[in-house]
DNA sequence: TTACACCCTCAAGTAACTTGAGATACAAGA
DNA sequence: TCTTGTATCTCAAGTTACTTGAGGGTGTAA
């Protein structure tokens, strides 16, 4: 398939699949007869997992970590497990967050509902608790 | 509180605040005889909220809309609704992205328990595990 | 009063992309 | 076959959101 391709299947851009691959976290791709990138399933995969990565946090010299212990023996197993726990861990307290910043917008919501569903020309009183601003 | 003590406080380095103070985040802090910064506990509260809602990914931009529309009148207080239930639903859905992914990690975690700690010279499993997750 | 952590400003550096310019490639319709 | 439109290419520069470093003042405890 073409970059086009891979990239609606990952959910990635197109520029930043060029951009792994320059950085060397995707292989450099085959090319066409014309010079066009085409990609594998093989490089589906792996791009899918690169992103997942990214998306919740991971930089991208850990993920390039990972990708090298993956292919590696058991000393390297082991150092991937050590980070796979590390990021485990700092999930779960990006999680608690999440779930502190949910109740804050949620109150937000309520309170905004509250204040502009009683038809007065009033400030919006959604920050109250955040506190005034600009000034 | 000095600047080192809002750090502590809100999880923010010392230099983000002072760098969130400069594009308007938060307002021109008072200072001290000398110069230095004083916080109150309301700007811990409305740093707090910015970093939870950065943490998450919210963009500056964003972030800043929601401050300013707090000082607005209803058609604004209307638009931070919007907005704000936007930002609820992506929330939840990237909560719930992360309860699926920290149960994946724990898996892989025990996998490569198994797999490393077997003895075996194999390679590690955590690749692939993490690149067919989810799908 | 000296030691040492803390604070200041300003400038430059970094990570991870994104956007833009200018040129070539492919696929479908007139 | 020609045209039109979308996809792709490279390379350079721009953007976002910080972080780091230089050079220098501040607060306090021993």
């Amino acid at each position: 398939m073409r970059i086009g391709e891979i990239a609606r299947r990952t959910l990635c851009s197109v520029p930043t699949i060029r951009y792994y691959e320059a950085l060397g976290l995707l292989p450099m791709a085959d090319r066409s007869e014309s010079g066009q990138r085409i990609f594998s399933q093989k490089d589906v995969v792996r791009l899918q997992f690169i992103r997942r990565a990214r998306d919740f946090g991971m930089p991208i010299d850990l993920v390039r970590q990972l990708l090298a212990a993956s292919v590696e023996t058991k000393t390297a197993c082991a150092s991937a497990r050590d980070i796979v726990r590390q990021q485990l861990s700092e999930i779960r307290s990006k999680r608690h967050e999440l779930t502190r910043l949910e109740a804050s917008l949620q109150m937000m919501a309520q309170r905004c509902d509250d204040s502009c569903g009683s038809g007065a020309e009033q400030p919006c009183t959604i920050f109250e608790d955040i506190g005034t601003a600009n000034q």
